[in-house]
DNA sequence: CGGTGCCTTGAGTGCGCTCAATTAAAGTGG
DNA sequence: CCACTTTAATTGAGCGCACTCAAGGCACCG
């Protein structure tokens, strides 16, 4: 239980802090919480669909994300988490976990228990409040990933896919470069926008040609942010990123 | 401000209860709540994207829904809403909204103002608790649709939605017949699943001469509950229902 | 330097879409 | 009670976006 200045948790509160200001008293008891720390590979489970733990994960360093599979075996990303972002607040109340959680790339992860968050948010309604606004957000986020897989072709899809990454990324509080490099493979893309890799290829290789984006081995980076919006036909407003104080 | 017994907000109540039973001195101050009732014609907006509210929305008879656009007009319904359902939680503490509610078919809507309701959130943190949870039952369900709409085929993503219909319509408390009476249009459906009602069409003649189901005019009827889930691989666990104390 | 992921490309297919016309049912007003 | 309008369901024909299958290339890693 490290407690050095500044605690790994502060990535944490800076995060929820985007949308919900907190209290100085709050942020220390925030960081006073005992936790301990992890590193993990890409690919590994940090959660899987079935599991009932009795810790909270905080994703320090490196992305994670959530996957559903079908009876079938197709799976399906059904999100995708910045470093700072706590990864499984819904088993905070629900018991069952309705869906695995997994590494992206390398990284960090900061575990604490459900008892003690719980205790912290009795204390400190505010915690307790900004934890909901999170957890409203990622709703808004949902929404958005059914009509954008529901109704959106391919290329629009895969671009405002990445139009979202970049404006959450440019947000969370620990970059400053601009820009961005999504570390994600043809396939896991795919997954992401309900498509297959073969097509992902293609479609992603049309917006290179197009001047958009440059694609690498295991990464996208961005050339164009306004014709990857306009392309994407992207509106950050369902983020509601605009709220802080 | 009527204040009969029982309570039209007993619905409510009775709703939160599915997964978080409450203390009486909780439901009493809930059913103490002042609100006001409105009935409501299908089809009525209830809130549009881009509105402000001050006030949240129970639905207490009929049915309700979500719904998203793209840029170019096409519709996404992301969510469906059974009597004593609350509407717009996220309205509470997200300003903006970032989609559209409406009513499916004709009925009756009480809203109570976010102030009160907050302060009783804060009076009794156990109502909070309660509202949390039906969020995060929420998004769960969302977390299913995207894996419906991104990965099943046309058959197996209608009777996937059919079924979640009907379990979470014989969950409600204030149902009591077997089978049901889904009240939309084939374009509805459509907007649902992300396919066009001409395939929606087709794909329901089939379903209904595999003797699954059985369509009239604006609803369709269960024949083989059995076999609906089989086609619809469906796996309640995620609607998180059992978990009643 | 061979192995193993991942990306890339081609050829052919099919599920679900588009366009369009028809039928059926439900209101609506005289 | 019946013309008339409107809305929803139905059906056919043809198309195309994204899929499948399969082979080859490229980069990194041991």
């Amino acid at each position: 239980m490290p407690d050095s200045h500044p605690s790994p948790l502060q990535l944490f509160i800076d995060q929820l802090e985007l949308h919900s200001p907190l209290s100085s008293a709050a942020k220390l008891e925030i960081r006073g919480l005992p936790f301990s720390i992890k590193a993990y590979g890409a690919g590994t489970h940090l959660l899987r669909e079935g599991d009932r733990p009795t810790e909270c994960q905080i994703l320090l360093t490196g992305f994670a994300y959530r996957q559903k599979e079908t009876r079938g075996g197709l799976r399906q990303i059904v999100s995708l988490h910045n470093p700072g972002e706590a990864l499984d607040l819904q088993q905070l109340l629900l018991d069952v976990a309705d869906h695995s959680l997994r590494m992206l790339t390398g990284g960090e992860v900061a575990t604490v228990g459900h008892r003690v968050l719980l205790d912290l948010i009795a204390r400190r309604p505010e915690v307790g409040s900004a934890i909901f606004k999170a957890t409203l957000i990622e709703g808004s986020i949902f929404r958005e990933w059914v009509l954008n897989v529901g109704r959106r072709d391919a290329r629009t899809r895969i671009a405002h896919f990445l139009c979202e990454f970049y404006v959450r990324l440019r947000k969370s509080p620990w970059v400053e470069a601009e820009g961005f490099d999504l570390p994600m493979t043809q396939e896991q893309l795919a997954d992401v926008t309900g498509l297959t890799p073969v097509h992902i290829n293609r479609t992603l290789k049309g917006l290179e040609k197009e001047g958009l984006i440059r694609c690498s081995r295991r990464s996208i980076a961005l050339v164009s942010w306004r014709g990857l919006q306009e392309a994407g036909q992207f509106d950050g407003r369902y983020l509601h990123l605009g709220q802080a104080a």
